[in-house]
DNA sequence: ATTTTGTTGTGAAAGCTTTCACAACATCAT
DNA sequence: ATGATGTTGTGAAAGCTTTCACAACAAAAT
């Protein structure tokens, strides 16, 4: 019986744990799991797993545990990754060759239809399968191709305007690579990959050993 | 004045937003920045500001605000970017690649110093004027070269093998891009780059509207 | 001097997330 | 049937993070 209560980041990117780790299960041919195998899996604390998916609904046996299959399918239908994306990338650089090339990423539902780009020498060449279009066009070929995900791999300097155009087509999901604060609507979701951010993460750590959480 | 309490995952994350914020100013030739300028810079509140710089100490003057040249040194020093770093990357695939022809890192102190892979057809090639060295040796090299922070690019089913390997080398952080949850011992600072996880929190926001952030 | 305006640093309050603890079941052995 | 064992779902407690609110200053104006 879902309540109108907002989930936390956490518990969402929780979800997404629970899940691969269902896969697992399911491939290796278990029907049930507890919570307290799941937590172990996944390095969590097995209220933390019922209290996870209790946001969502009572999925578990008293005495027996979770229904592997059906619980991957009933996250699955949570984290929407049980059907198909529209997935446009901006960016066809280092980065965004890399995510072209990632064939994980169509298995599991998120399909790079359309690539984008400003240089004229790759405007129009075929990259992996797909052609590179012209980024001048951005807002009206999202739209007109029903693109529902944008990658955003283009530099920092560029990476706002690109995002405009992108709101424009009234997408309303962004995954951004460049390390800068992107402004986006209320009603559009954001969520940044930021390496640098990561590697400052890690060297504070080493420097703050007795400051960090893995002490 | 330093207590010793332990600092949360959110502040460093938001240090790293001022600390590029900072240099941001500074280049601007800003003299001094209030921590309301700062907050509306990154999209945070003037106390969350004020309150992640006083765990480290206090940094400002009552009525003027933060030098921004001193806040953004103390800062980098907080952050252990004041120093440079030995990085080896493990895994030139892809990603791999993508992250050594990336120059950004090598400017903010980042240094990549070693490459591994095991494919017998890379070993020994020259990728962007650094040779590719053979994984076997991963746990020496990592030693003899004083690498302090590595990289894991390789396939997930490859990536614990790494990891324990890495850890035997006494090299305490570690950014992992296989989408799998390593196991290191305490005392390892480990951050996970699962760009699969962020399409499905983007997903599930798209999916469940109502009980996303972003509402 | 005194007032006005501006801003920090921080204890306390509010809000949010995780953990605890236990009733409510389910299964199995006897 | 009854008891023993195992596990969920959840309200309450504990713990953590963010926001509030204001004293303590600093600078400038009067
Ligand atoms: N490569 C990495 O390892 C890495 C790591 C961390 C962050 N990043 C960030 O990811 C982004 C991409 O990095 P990269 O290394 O792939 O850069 P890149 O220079 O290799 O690729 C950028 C691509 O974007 C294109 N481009 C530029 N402006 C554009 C525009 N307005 N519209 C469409 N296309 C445009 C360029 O032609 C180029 O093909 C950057 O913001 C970078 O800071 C990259
Ligand atoms: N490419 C992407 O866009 C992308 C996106 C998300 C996640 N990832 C993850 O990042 C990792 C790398 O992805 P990729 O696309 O670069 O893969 P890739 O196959 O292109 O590269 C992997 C590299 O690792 C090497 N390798 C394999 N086993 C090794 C070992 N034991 N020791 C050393 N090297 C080894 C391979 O020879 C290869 O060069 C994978 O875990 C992948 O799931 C990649």
């Amino acid at each position: 019986m879902p309540k109108l209560k907002r989930i936390s980041e956490s518990t969402i990117s929780r979800l997404s744990r629970y899940y691969r780790a269902l896969v697992q299960l399911d491939k290796d041919n278990y029907e049930t799991v507890s919570s307290k195998d799941l937590a172990n899996l996944e390095h969590l604390t097995p209220a933390q797993v019922r209290k996870d998916l209790s946001f969502f609904g009572s999925f578990g046996t008293r005495g027996l545990g979770y229904p592997v299959r059906e619980l991957k399918d009933k996250i699955a239908r949570i984290l929407g990754v049980d059907q198909e994306w529209n997935v446009a990338l901006v960016g066809i650089g280092n980065i965004g060759s890399a995510l072209v090339s990632y064939k994980e990423f169509a298995r599991q539902g998120f399909k790079i239809k359309l690539l984008f780009d400003n240089d004229q020498r790759k405007i129009g060449s075929n990259h992996k399968g797909i052609v590179i279009r012209d980024v001048a066009n951005l807002t009206r070929e999202l739209k007109d191709n029903h693109i529902e995900i944008v990658v955003i791999a283009v530099p920092p300097q560029q990476a706002q305007a690109v995002c405009d155009d992108i709101v424009k087509a009234d997408v309303k999901a962004i995954l951004n690579f460049a390390p800068i604060n992107l402004k986006v609507p209320k009603g559009v979701s954001l969520r940044n990959e930021n390496m640098a951010m990561e590697l400052e993460h890690l060297s504070f750590c080493l420097v703050n050993d007795h400051y960090c959480e893995q002490g």
